[in-house]
DNA sequence: TTTTATTATCGTATATTTGCGATATAAGAT
DNA sequence: ATCTTATATCGCAAATATACGATAATAAAA
């Protein structure tokens, strides 16, 4: 690969990319699943409903904390995520515009 | 790695994750657009836009066609290809379902 | 202060992705 | 039949992602 190409495309098209890679695997699915679902901010259980180990787990949130799909803080022993409403939000139209623009054109051929 | 463990999710949590992950270069989200706005199914017409090789620009289109967002048929020197709405409308829906009941529960505490 | 419990990080192995040049392929033009 | 043109595929190199165990870090409890 060498040289990263990513940098050379819209502002726009790489945050939209960069959402829908920290949507990319079904573990982060699954950790918004269950941070919406508790109505605290969780962690820990997190890791006992998924089938991976705690340290995947924390590097999953990390992604997600780095995508900005969710907000953490951790407190010594403990830790407090929950989602990040506003970024989800953001991204969604975000999404829905997209689909917007890409449906009003409405080209079909095969 | 060595083994994988993303079959062990939700078939709805892969499959959104997979069409999260067909979103998740710049390119392809590029490459979807190029397709919309252009009224006909082009295909020669996205390596001169796109800042990629055309070998690079036809492995991208291969793995939005894999991911069932795109159709396309070669005829020979010439292909077509085009956005295939019906899928792309069932995932969009799902991405708004699952935002939908992420944002019912409103948890809210960090 | 030492222990305990929880989370983050490091190191590592393997898999996957990204990107390109070179080559193959396939249909139309000459 | 050969050339041309457009696309796909192969093979490779480098980067990233995935996953885990081991270890560090941190604050509360004993």
């Amino acid at each position: 690969m060498a040289i990263h190409k990513k940098e050379e495309f819209t502002q726009k098209e790489q945050d939209l990319a960069a959402f829908a890679k920290a949507l990319s695997h079904p573990a982060r699915i699954a950790i918004l699943k269950v941070l919406a679902q508790k109505n605290e901010c969780i962690c820990g259980e997190i890791v006992e409903v998924l089938p991976l180990a705690q340290s995947t787990v924390s590097q999953h949130l990390k992604e997600l904390k780095i995508a900005g799909l969710i907000s953490g803080e951790t407190d010594g022993p403990r830790s407090c995520y929950c989602i990040n409403w506003k970024a989800f939000e953001k991204f969604n139209s975000d999404f829905n515009s997209l689909f917007e623009k890409l449906k009003s054109v409405n080209a079909k051929c095969c």
